[in-house]
RNA sequence: GGGCGGGUGGCGAAGUGGCUAACGCUGAGGUCUGCAAAAUCUCCAUUCACCGGUUCGAAUCCGGUCCCGCCCUCCA
């Protein structure tokens, strides 16, 4: 396999330090909001990684922290009044239930900041003891010019980051790159107990400390957004080998940003999306998709129309997934190898160029390629074959198990809560067997009006030879579907058609529903029971 | 100012020396269908920002020009 690595700016073969484990460590969010969108993209995108390393028979111990403890929540804290830790734990919680919307597996340890004081502490003092920090006044700041190495992740030198330097020179620290391991607290701010006072971590030790902890001395992938480059990752490197002596991280990896209109989404231009509110207008696993498929390296940008056709895409993909599950249905499995045909052999040649695409840099975008390739074949296939033919099934099956897998390696074919037991889905059921005796019969005027009013709920129905099938995006509420359900019958009485009418208050009835007859038209209710 | 990355069809987006430049969306036409929908088939870039160069051969390598994004400040 192939990886990008920041720091040699190249593709190199991943060779983990301890195969077959991987210990992998990604920067998690600053828990003072929901996260936003730019949070989703690493958050997806590594837990692909994971899920393909563990695929290609890697055991991955993977670590994401939460920084809880840091000047955002303190502000935002004071400014709710609610203690800061407080405040930073209940965002965790919200964090939890974005990424779990986007099915983003838990890392096998969530390590927070709070709860790391004593090791940051420690190691502090151990930079102090070997010459790489030094304490001002209940400060403490690492000695950039102790690290010969310092830059080298992020690729420049100090004069180069002198010249457009930017940052206020603090005259108490030695070197204007200096930066704090530890900061004295201000009079109202949380803080701990330390050799050097009262204070709380810097930001950017927790990382280096959290990490070592976790998964030893030398991490075999360290990841996290573009931006963390510098100075969060070049810092983190220079604490964690000034500390250890050893190289800190094998593989650098650093996911591109999202624009929104091209620009970048930040909160002074007002284009900063939720993913809370996204997720609010379209399903999770477009989301997922959408941001799967772009390269990771790559900026992604932004906007409902991308978001909408992604939805489309991803349609394709579940459709047939939905074809193949119908076209198996009840049959029993054929021994192995009596399935193999030239379809199957095909469908195996896509599966080697998605492996093949992931093992080039986890290009995702390339390995969805594929998956549309197999998405073809296999519908192509199942308008061909017989679904009658066990063999034929048995292919199919085997197909299904493929295109199965590789798209649980992307997580996109996500399991939707079942809506089996849904009501809506009954009462769309009774139209369509309504509608399938209206058709039989050849009144095609009143079968169209039922399929237009379930149109109308983004219901839609697709007629095939066997049976019809109803599929909706969202389940529409019962009110709405009963309307149309009454009209329906309302127009069948109208036709003199009673005894149809009366096969609907039937149905109805099993279902609790009851129909009553006025002059005004009917109303109904649920049954007391 | 310094550093990094990028400009590929109507749109999105892969491809980094040689197969017909993936794939998705959109559009056109055909098959299927009572009609639809879904599915399927065919078509839609002689061309990869521009100009030079290297090479038998370049979207892909080199040089230059123009444009865009990101980092150098909290940020994923």
């Amino acid at each position: 396999m192939q990886v990008y690595n920041t720091q040699s700016r190249k593709k190199e073969e991943l060779i983990p330090l301890d195969p077959p484990n991987i210990r992998m460590y990604v920067c998690g969010p600053t828990t003072y909001n929901f996260i936003h969108l730019g949070n989703a993209r690493p958050l997806v995108f590594f837990d692909t990684v994971r899920r393909y390393l563990e695929y290609r028979g890697y055991k991955v111990k993977y670590v994401q922290n939460f920084t809880d403890v840091d000047d955002k929540i303190i502000n935002r804290a004071l400014k709710e009044g609610e203690e800061p830790l407080k405040l930073a734990s209940r965002y965790i919680e919200e964090y939890f239930k974005d990424a779990d919307a986007l099915g983003v597996r838990r890392a096998d340890v969530h390590p927070r900041v709070s709860e790391h004081i004593d090791d940051i502490i420690k190691a502090i003092t151990g930079l102090i003891a070997k010459g790489y920090a030094y304490v001002v006044d209940g400060d403490v700041y690492y000695r950039v010019e102790a690290f010969p190495g310092y830059g080298k992740l992020s690729g420049r030198t100090q004069e180069e980051m002198m010249a457009g330097a930017r940052v206020e020179i603090d005259e108490r620290k030695e070197n204007p790159a200096d930066f704090a391991l530890w900061k004295k607290a201000k009079p109202g701010e949380p803080y701990w107990e330390s050799p050097w006072g009262k204070g709380r971590p810097g930001w950017h030790i927790e990382c280096s400390v959290m990490a070592v902890k976790y998964l030893g001395e030398t991490l075999d992938i360290h990841g996290g957004g573009n931006d963390l480059i510098f100075p969060h990752h070049e810092n983190e490197l220079a604490q964690a080998e000034a500390l250890t002596g050893k190289p800190f991280v094998r593989y650098w990896m650093h996911n591109g940003f999202i624009t929104v209109n091209n620009e970048k989404m930040s909160k002074s231009l007002g284009n900063f999306f939720l993913l809370r509110d996204i997720l609010a207008k379209f399903p999770p696993d477009v989301v997922r998709f959408y941001l799967l498929s772009v390269h990771y390296r790559s900026p992604l940008d932004f906007d409902d129309g991308k978001l909408t056709e992604a939805g489309k895409a991803l349609g394709r993909l579940k459709n047939t997934r939905l074809l193949a599950c119908e076209f198996i249905e009840g049959g029993r499995e054929l021994e192995k190898g009596l399935a193999q045909d030239a379809f199957i052999e095909e469908v195996k040649r896509e599966k080697a160029e998605f492996i093949a695409a992931m093992d080039d840099d986890f290009n995702t975008a390339q390995a969805l390629g594929h998956l549309f390739n197999i998405s073809r074949l296999l519908n192509s296939y199942m308008a061909e074959a017989d679904k009658h033919d066990e063999l034929a099934r048995a292919r199919v099956r085997e197909a299904l198990h493929i295109f199965e897998e590789l798209g649980n390696i992307l997580g996109i074919f996500m399991e939707y809560k079942e809506e089996k037991e849904d009501l809506w889905l009954d009462l769309a059921g009774i139209m369509l067997d309504v509608r399938q005796m209206l058709r039989e019969e050849k009144n095609f005027v009143l079968a169209d009006q039922i399929r237009n009013c379930l149109y109308e709920l983004g219901i839609v129905i697709e007629d095939t030879p066997e049976k019809s099938r109803i599929k909706a995006e969202n389940a529409p509420p019962v009110e709405k579907v009963m309307e149309k359900v009454i009209f329906i019958r309302s127009e069948l009485r109208k036709n003199k058609d009673y005894a149809r009418a009366d096969y609907i208050r039937d149905r109805l009835k099993e279902k609790n529903i009851l129909i009553e007859d006025t002059r005004e038209g009917a109303r109904w209710r649920f049954a007391q029971i």
